[in-house]
DNA sequence: GTGAAAGCGCTAACAT
DNA sequence: ATGTTAGCGCTTTCAC
C-alpha cells in the first residue's frame, strides 16, 4: 500500500548510473547501432536495477513515430468485435504495432469525438469500422497521412482502403436460400435499422432477393436494447401470435435468433419442418444450443487480420495495393434452414 | 481513396494563418486562461479550416499530463470485463481522463509486457484485474507513482487500493446456500484452475463451505477452452453418466452452467427437483433461457465505477482514502436452486 | 563504438 | 489579453 512520489526515471538516470552517455543508453534500450557488449550489460544492468521505463511520449515527439494502429469499432459487447480485434491483434503481433482500441457506441458524434482524440496521438495508421462516416470524420480522416482501413463492409466507397462482406449481397444470399427451400410466408427481426448501417443493408439486400421471387415480407418486428436471447424470444412469440401463418423467421443476428430458437423448441414448434429459422454472424458462443441455427460467418477474424496487415503493407510500402477486398461469407444451414 | 502526402498540421501554421501567436492558438484551443471573444474565434476558425487536430504526444510531454487511465483485463470475449469497462467508461465520461485497455490473456509475462508499454507512455492511473502479479510487475506499478486500483478480488494485498469481491466468500456463500437448501451430492465444473485465481478462490470457498458441513464434492471436472455453452453441455453430460447420484452441479461460470441447464432440461431431467443447479457472475446474456440458473452478481459495473472513482479521486487529492473495497455479492436462486 | 548538439511540437512561467 | 523564453525526454544527425 505504498505509493512513492519520486519523479519517474529518466534516461539521463540511467547514464549517470551506468557511466554511458544517454545517447548510448538510448542505442542500448532500442537495440540500435554498434554498442559493444560490455557497455550494453552495463547499461541494462543499471536500467533494470533502477526499474526505468523509457518515456515513449518523448521518443515519439523526437523520432515523429509512434507504433500505435488506432482500432475504432461500434461496441465491445457485440460478440463480433472482440472477434474482429483477435483478428487484428494477431497480425499485429509478429510487428511492433500495438492496437489501441476506441468506441462509438454506434454515435457518428461520438465516433467523431473518438476519431478527434485518436488521431491526437498520432497513429501510424486507423482501422474503423463502417464506411459511413461524418464529413468531418472523413475529413480528418484523408487529412490524417496514415493508411486507414474500413472494415466490415463494402458496399459503399472507402475513403483508402477497405475490407469486409458486402452486406447487402450477404442478405440476398440469405433471402434466395430460404425461397430455395421452399419457404414463403417470411417475418423479420432485428436491430432498429438507423444507427447499424450493415443490419440495414442486410435487410435491403433481403427483401430485395424476396421481392425478385415475388414474395414480400409479412411481418416484422425491431428492438432497440436488452438482452438479445431474451428480446427474440419474446419477439418471436408476439409475431407468431400475431402471424401464426409464418413458416420462415430471419433474424438480423444469431443472438435473438438463438431466443427464438429456445422459445419455438420449448413450445412445441417443429423447426425446421413447420417453421424454419436463420440468424446472422455464425457466433462461436452458440455452439451448444439444442439445434443449430441456421446462419452465415461473417468473416470476422479474417477481416481484423487482412485489415492489419493492410496497414502493415502500406506502412512499409505507400503504394502498396489498398482498394476495396470483399470476402465471401458462406450460408450454414445448421438445423434450421432444410429444403422443404 | 486519396491520400496527401503533407506533414501534419502544427500549431505554428494555425498562428500564421490566423495571425496570432502560437501560445494564444494553444490557449484558444485548451479553453485557458483570458481570450477575447475576437481572437478566439480568428483562431478556432482558422484552425477548423485547417483540419488541425493537436498534437498530443508534444502537448504531454511539455505538460507533463497524460490524461489516460491504463486498463489491464485478462480477455475481452468472457462478458464479464466489457461490463467492467462500461462502469470505467461512465465513470471516466465526466472528466476528462480517457481509459485505454490491454489484454493479457491471463497470461503473467504478457502482463508485465503490456503493462511495461502502457507505463512507458505514463498513464494518470491504472486499473489492473486481479491481484496477483509479478514481481517485476509490482514493482513497476510501485514506482510508476500513480494511482493503481486493482480490481474484482479482494483476497489479498493490493499494491496501492483494490475494489472487488471476495471470490473465496462468494464461493463459501453459495456452499452455504446449497448445503442449506438440503443438497449433498455435488458435482463441480469449471475452467481449469491455475491462470485465473478468482475461479480458483471461488472454489476453495466452496468446498470449505462444504467440509464445514461434513460434504466433498464427488466428482468435478475442468475445461480450458472451446465454446463455454457447448462445454458445459459436454461436461454436464459425461459427468451424470459417471456419477447419476449426484443432485447439485456447481458451475464456475453461468456459460457453462448454461450449456449444462440446456442439456438437462433437453433430456427432462426435474431441474431443480432432481438436481440443482448454480453458476457465477450473472451474466445478463442469458435472460431468456427456458429457466433462469441460479447464479451470483459478481458487481462487475460497479467495480469498475468505483475503481474509476478512485482513480479520480487521488488524483484531485494525493491522500484520497484508497485501500480496500470489498463489495457484496448477492446470490440470486433463479429457478435452479430451491428448497427440498 | 561512442558522444555532443539540435530539435521534435507543444505548454509553464514569466513578461508586457 | 497577448507575447516571449525555456524546456519537457527523447532521437536524429553528424562528429570523432
Amino acid at each position: 500500500m505504498t505509493r512513492p512520489a519520486t519523479r519517474p526515471l529518466t534516461l539521463r538516470d540511467v547514464s549517470e548510473a551506468s557511466g554511458v552517455s544517454e545517447m548510448t543508453v538510448s542505442r542500448v534500450l532500442r537495440n540500435r547501432g554498434d554498442v559493444s557488449a560490455a557497455t550494453r550489460e552495463k547499461v541494462l544492468r543499471a536500467a533494470k536495477q533502477l526499474g526505468y521505463v523509457p518515456n515513449k511520449i518523448a521518443g515519439a515527439l523526437a523520432s515523429q513515430r509512434v507504433n500505435l494502429v488506432a482500432v475504432i469499432i461500434p461496441s465491445m459487447s457485440n460478440m463480433v468485435f472482440p472477434e474482429v480485434m483477435t483478428g487484428i491483434s494477431r497480425a499485429l503481433e509478429e510487428t511492433d504495432l500495438q492496437p489501441v482500441v476506441g468506441i462509438t457506441d454506434y454515435l457518428p458524434e461520438k465516433e467523431e469525438k473518438v476519431l478527434y482524440e485518436m488521431l491526437s496521438w498520432r497513429p501510424s495508421g486507423v482501422i474503423i469500422a463502417g464506411l459511413e462516416h461524418s464529413d468531418a470524420s472523413r475529413a480528418m480522416m484523408a487529412a490524417a497521412g496514415i493508411p486507414v482501413v474500413e472494415i466490415m463492409d463494402t458496399d459503399g466507397t472507402p475513403i483508402d482502403a477497405a475490407v469486409g462482406i458486402s452486406h447487402r449481397r450477404a442478405g440476398r444470399m440469405m433471402g434466395q436460400a430460404i425461397l430455395e427451400a421452399g419457404y414463403r410466408r417470411i417475418g423479420f427481426m432485428g436491430t432498429q435499422l438507423g444507427a447499424d448501417h450493415r443490419a440495414r443493408k442486410r435487410f435491403e439486400g433481403f427483401t430485395e432477393a424476396l421481392a425478385k421471387g415475388g414474395v414480400e415480407i409479412e411481418d416484422r418486428e425491431f428492438y432497440a436494447n436488452g438482452s438479445a436471447l431474451a428480446k427474440g424470444r419474446e419477439m418471436t412469440q408476439a409475431m407468431l401470435e400475431r402471424s401464426p401463418e409464418l413458416d420462415f423467421l430471419y433474424y438480423s443476428n444469431d443472438m435473438i435468433g438463438a431466443g427464438g430458437l429456445l422459445w419455438l423448441v420449448e413450445k412445441g414448434y417443429d423447426v425446421p419442418g413447420k417453421i424454419g429459422l436463420a440468424g446472422f454472424n455464425d457466433v462461436r458462443l452458440l455452439q451448444g444450443l439444442p439445434q443449430k441455427l441456421a446462419t452465415m460467418d461473417s468473416c470476422r477474424e479474417e477481416i481484423g487480420r487482412r485489415a492489419a496487415e493492410m496497414i502493415t503493407a502500406r506502412l512499409t510500402d505507400p503504394d502498396a495495393p489498398g482498394g476495396k477486398v470483399e470476402l465471401s461469407p458462406k450460408i450454414n444451414r445448421g438445423d434450421t434452414l432444410r429444403s422443404r
